[in-house]
DNA sequence: ATCCGACTTAAAGTCAACTTGAGGTCAAGT
DNA sequence: ACTTGACCTCAAGTTGACTTTAAGTCGGAT
């Protein structure tokens, strides 16, 4: 397949793949007349970057996952490596985005934007 | 007080001041010989910025929670209108992130990344 | 022969929220 | 007079994941 029909398949623009490549979590590809040339193998190469991303890995995390990272040891294990590391960032996450709304939702009472300063500016003091 | 003092008392960087102000959520203050002089409320307007920031607000739509937007509307409507579409973005987040979790929790079974690929890829496809 | 569309590269641009750097100014202390 | 330290401005750098642009190449159809 050639760049475009990937990227037709794939959902991703053809810079982006380029670009990955680049990034060093696609292997280099054959190439005819200067041309990449893909197998269809790279679609699900790509499934699994998609994936991966949507875990919120970075494209950094993403190269450890398929190379580059304790040779030999199996996939399976790099998985959970990553994986724990992830979760417990994403825990963190979901705790701030909940202190969050509770911030957001209660309603504020100040008449004015000044009062609204004064108030978090006293309980900010009083908190040190 | 000057830049300076500002920062050691809000613990903000002295450039991070004058980025707020460029970036137009912070009143120009007077100068004196050329110098940015505060007085003591700027502690007050940072500490409501600060807190949009926690709530996730950008510099964006921090800068229209205190001016230019719907002129007249009293702070605490603007400050719903803010809350209400942040809230839904966060909610959103939120469900993105236990999806996300989810995913992560379910120790995968393959044996290599070749075969994550694939059932990765059919199970797409399959949804298609 | 030439034209078109899909491809190639390297470099630069995008976004946010700042920081860093260079080069200059100001007022106070010695 | 001179030094010091805090400040000033403006421009450029930072990070991540790309996109955009410019200029060039390839192969197939007319």
């Amino acid at each position: 397949m050639t760049i475009g029909q990937v990227a037709r398949e794939s959902g991703l623009a053809a810079s982006a793949i380029r670009f990955y490549e680049q990034a060093g979590v696609l292997p280099k590809p054959g190439r005819i007349g200067g041309r990449r040339m893909y197998s269809a193998s790279i679609l699900e190469r790509l499934a699994v970057i998609e994936r991966a991303k949507a875990c919120g890995f970075s494209l950094y995390e993403t190269r450890r996952l398929f190379f580059g990272f304790r040779e030999g040891t199996p996939p399976s294990e790099r998985w959970q490596t990553l994986a724990t590391k992830k979760i417990a960032e994403l825990d963190e996450l979901a705790r701030k985005i909940a202190a969050t709304k509770e911030l957001l939702q209660r309603p504020c009472a100040c008449k004015d934007l000044a009062e609204c300063g004064r108030r978090i500016y006293a309980k900010k003091q009083a908190a040190r």
